[in-house]
RNA sequence: GCCCCAGUAGCUCAAUGGACAGAGCAGUAGCCUUCUAAGCUAUUGGUUGUGGGUUCGAAUCCCGCCUGGGGCGCCA
C-alpha cells in the first residue's frame, strides 16, 4: 500500500551502497516489521554482508563476522538516510534496517482507501489473464459428504480469490452422470427398488441406494454379471434404461442444487460426463489409429504406455488405461476429450483442477496424454490443485460405498441446531426469523472454515466436537468481530464523520488493527499467486483479534473529538476489511450474531 | 519394488530461508452498572521425528534413516 515510498527509499539504498564498494544488488527484499505494535517496513543486509566477507576473504583480508558486517551496513545505510518523509524513526538492529511508519499520516490513508474502495479495497488490477477452475466433480446416485465438502469450499474460495487478484475466473462444474457407480445404482433400483421415489432428501436416498447396491453385490459376487449385462445395455443406448437414467439422475442433479444454494456457489459452466462419453470413444479410436493408444481387446483394454512414448527408462508415468476391454467408458475417456473442449470453448491461460490428492499421477497422465496427442501448449497450461482428503477419528476414510459417512445434510443440520441454541442464549432479543438467520450463516461458516484453515497437503479429521465448537479460531470468531464492528455503527446512527484534519497518538491495538488491515491487497495478491486460501484465513483470524483488542482497549462511542471520528472511520474500515476477507473465503459477515 | 505427502506444545494447527517458533483447544487464576463476554487479561506448556549437509542464518532447502498416510492396467 506504500509501495512508492518502499520503492524509493530501496533505490536510495541501493545506490548508496554502490558507491560505498559494496557487492551490487538489484533489489532488497522489504517486510513488515515483525514486532506487534510497532509498525513499517524492514530489510537486512546478511546477504551483502556474506557476499562483502567472501570478497574480502578472496583478496586475502580477514572479514569481520557476517552478523556484524550486517550490523555496520545497516548502521552506515541509517545515517545515510536519515529519516525519509512518512517516517517516524529508523532504527538498525542486528543487521536489520526497521522504518517505522509516521502512524497518523499513513494510517490515514489506509482508512481512506479503505472507506472509499469498500467492497473492492483488497482487489488487484486486471491482469488480462483468464482461468478456468474445475471443481466439485459430484458423482450423480452418490451421496454428498464432508469429503466432498472441502473440495466444493477450497474450489469456491480459490476462484473467488483468483478473481480478487485480477484474473477473469471461468468456474466449472464436471458431474458424473455415467460410469460403473450409476449402473450399479440402476441395476439395485430395478431389482430391488422399482418405482420408488425419493422423498425430501434427495441426495441421502440416493446414496443410501448406492451403498446398498454395493453391500448386496459384496454379498453375492455373481450378480456383478447382471451389472455388467445392464452397462452393455447403457453402452447400446437402450431406451429402457436411458429414461431411467435420465429420470433417477434427476433426482441427483436436483439434490446438487440444493446443496450449492445452501453453500452459496455458482458455477458459469457445468459438463456432464455423458456429453462426453461418445467423444472419448472416438478420440481413443483416433489415438489407435496414430499408434498413441494401444489395443488390447478384446483380451485386454486400450492402454498408452505414456513412459515408452516419452522415452523415459525409469517408471514415471507409466500406463494410462483409456478404455475397457468391452469397450465401455472409463475416467480417463471422458478426461481426455473434456480437457480439450475446455481450451476449446474458454481458451483459458490456466486449467485448474480441484482434486484431491489420489488422484495426483492419474491427472500428471491426463496431461502428458493431451502433449503425446499435440497439445503441448495445452498440457502445459493444466494445473492440478491439489489437497488432502477428510478423514474421520481413528484414520478412518469416508467412503459411499461402505456408507463410512457424514452426510452434508446432517452436518450443517446438527450445526444450525447448534448456532440457535447459542444465539438464542446470547442475543434473545432478536427475532425467530433473525436467530434462524444467524444460525444459518455462523453454521456454515464454522463448517468452512476447517476446509481453508489448513495447508492443501494435510489430512482434515472431522469430528463433531470440534466441527460443533464455535469458540477460538473458529468463522464464528471472525463473524461477532465483525459483528461488534456493526454494532457501533449502528449505535452511532448516522453516517460516518469525515476525517478531521487534527489528529492525535495512536492507542498500540490501533497500529496493529491498521497494520493488518492494510496487508490485504499483498495478501491477496500472494494468496492467488500460491494457491493458497489458508494465507487468507490467517488474514481473517489475525485481524479479527486485531480488532478484539482494539475493542477491549479502546472507547469509541465514548471517546470525544477527532478520536472519536478516527476510531469511528477504524471501526468502519475494520468491519470492511474483515467482510471483504469473509466474503473471498466463501464466509458470510453477519450484522448481529 | 517405484513414486508422492505428512511428522512443530497434551490435542488441532500457524509460521515469504531471517529477529525471541506463534495461535486455538484443554488446564489454572481473573474481568460483564462501561460500544454484544461467541469476548478480553494473566499463566502453564518446545532438543520443530532422527542423523548428516548447504548457508552469515534452517521448522523451512539437499541426502540418509524412522513412523504414519496415499498412489501405482480395465474404480472414480
Amino acid at each position: 500500500m506504500f509501495l512508492k515510498e518502499q520503492e524509493q527509499i530501496n533505490q536510495n539504498i541501493i545506490e548508496f551502497l554502490n558507491k560505498q564498494g559494496y557487492p551490487g544488488r538489484e533489489d532488497l527484499e522489504w517486510s513488515a516489521i515483525p514486532f506487534s505494535g510497532d509498525w513499517g517496513i524492514s530489510t537486512s543486509f546478511f546477504k551483502i554482508a556474506a557476499q562483502h566477507a567472501r570478497d574480502l576473504r578472496q583478496k586475502g583480508e580477514q572479514p569481520p563476522p557476517v552478523s556484524e558486517l550486517a550490523q555496520t551496513i545497516a548502521d552506515q545505510v541509517r545515517q545515510n538516510i536519515g529519516i525519509p518523509s512518512g517516517f517516524k524513526r529508523v532504527d538498525a538492529v542486528h543487521g536489520y534496517l526497521n522504518l517505522f511508519y509516521e502512524p497518523l499520516e499513513f494510517s490515514r490513508r489506509v482508512i481512506d482507501t479503505v472507506l472509499e474502495q469498500g467492497n473492492r479495497f483488497g482487489w488487484g488490477h486486471k491482469k488480462g489473464k483468464r482461468i478456468l477452475v474445475e471443481f466439485s466433480q459430484p458423482n450423480t446416485h452418490k451421496a454428498f459428504h464432508v469429503g466432498h465438502l472441502r473440495n466444493v469450499v477450497l474450489g469456491d474460495a480459490l476462484c473467488n480469490i483468483l478473481e480478487a487478484a485480477g484474473n477473469e475466473v471461468i468456474r466449472t462444474n464436471y458431474i458424473n452422470d455415467t460410469g460403473l457407480h450409476v449402473i450399479k445404482w440402476l441395476w439395485n433400483y430395478r431389482k430391488f427398488h422399482d418405482g420408488e421415489e425419493p422423498g425430501e432428501d434427495k441426495t441421502r436416498w440416493m446414496g443410501d441406494l448406492y451403498a446398498e447396491a454395493n453391500k448386496r453385490l459384496e454379498e453375492n459376487p455373481e450378480l456383478e454379471n447382471e451389472v455388467r449385462a445392464l452397462y452393455a445395455r447403457w453402452d447400446r443406448r437402450d431406451p429402457d434404461i436411458m429414461a431411467l437414467w435420465e429420470r433417477t439422475r434427476q433426482w441427483s442433479l436436483e439434490g446438487f442444487d440444493q446443496i450449492y444454494a445452501l453453500l452459496g456457489i455458482r458455477f458459469d459452466h457445468i459438463f456432464y460426463d455423458h456429453e462426453l462419453e461418445k467423444p472419448g470413444q472416438d478420440l481413443v479410436e483416433e489415438l489407435i489409429r496414430k499408434g498413441i493408444a494401444i489395443d488390447e481387446r478384446p483380451q485386454g483394454p486400450v492402454i498408452i504406455r505414456i513412459d515408452d512414448l516419452l522415452g523415459l527408462k525409469k517408471e514415471t508415468y507409466r500406463v494410462l488405461v483409456v478404455l475397457r476391454s468391452d469397450g465401455t467408458s472409463l475416467y480417463a475417456t471422458k478426461d481426455l476429450p473434456l480437457a480439450i473442449k475446455k481450451f476449446e470453448m474458454f481458451n483459458p491461460d490456466l486449467s485448474v483442477y480441484v482434486i484431491d490428492v489420489r488422484q495426483s499421477l492419474y491427472l500428471q497422465q491426463i496431461y502428458k496424454t493431451l502433449a503425446l496427442m499435440g497439445h503441448p501448449d495445452w498440457a502445459e497450461r493444466c494445473f492440478h490443485f491439489s489437497y488432502e482428503i477428510v478423514n474421520l477419528p481413528g484414520n478412518v476414510t469416508i467412503a459411499s460405498r461402505e456408507g463410512t459417512v457424514v452426510l452434508l445434510e446432517d452436518l450443517v443440520r446438527e450445526a444450525q441446531q447448534r448456532a440457535l441454541g447459542v444465539v438464542k442464549e446470547k442475543n434473545p432479543s432478536l427475532s425467530v426469523q433473525e436467530m434462524i438467520e444467524v444460525a444459518r450463516v455462523v453454521a456454515l461458516g464454522a463448517i468452512k472454515y476447517p476446509m481453508l484453515a489448513r495447508d492443501n497437503t494435510k489430512v482434515v479429521t472431522f469430528d463433531w466436537q470440534s466441527a460443533l465448537d464455535f469458540n477460538g479460531q473458529a468463522a464464528p470468531y471472525i463473524q461477532y468481530a465483525h459483528v461488534r464492528a456493526n454494532s457501533i455503527l449502528r449505535k452511532l446512527g448516522e453516517s460516518i464523520p469525515e476525517a478531521p484534519s487534527f489528529q492525535s497518538e495512536l492507542h498500540p491495538t490501533e497500529v496493529q488493527l491498521i497494520e493488518l488491515i492494510a496487508r490485504l491487497p499483498n495478501e491477496i495478491q500472494r494468496a492467488a499467486q500460491e494457491m493458497k486460501p489458508l494465507h487468507l484465513t490467517n488474514l481473517a483470524y489475525e485481524l479479527a483479534r486485531a480488532f478484539n483488542d482494539f475493542y477491549a482497549e479502546c472507547p469509541v462511542l465514548k471517546a470525544e473529538g477527532p478520536i472519536r471520528a478516527n476510531r469511528l472511520r477504524l471501526v468502519a474500515a475494520a468491519q470492511q476489511a474483515i467482510a471483504n476477507v469473509l466474503n473471498l473465503l466463501g464466509i458470510s459477515a453477519p450484522e448481529v450474531m
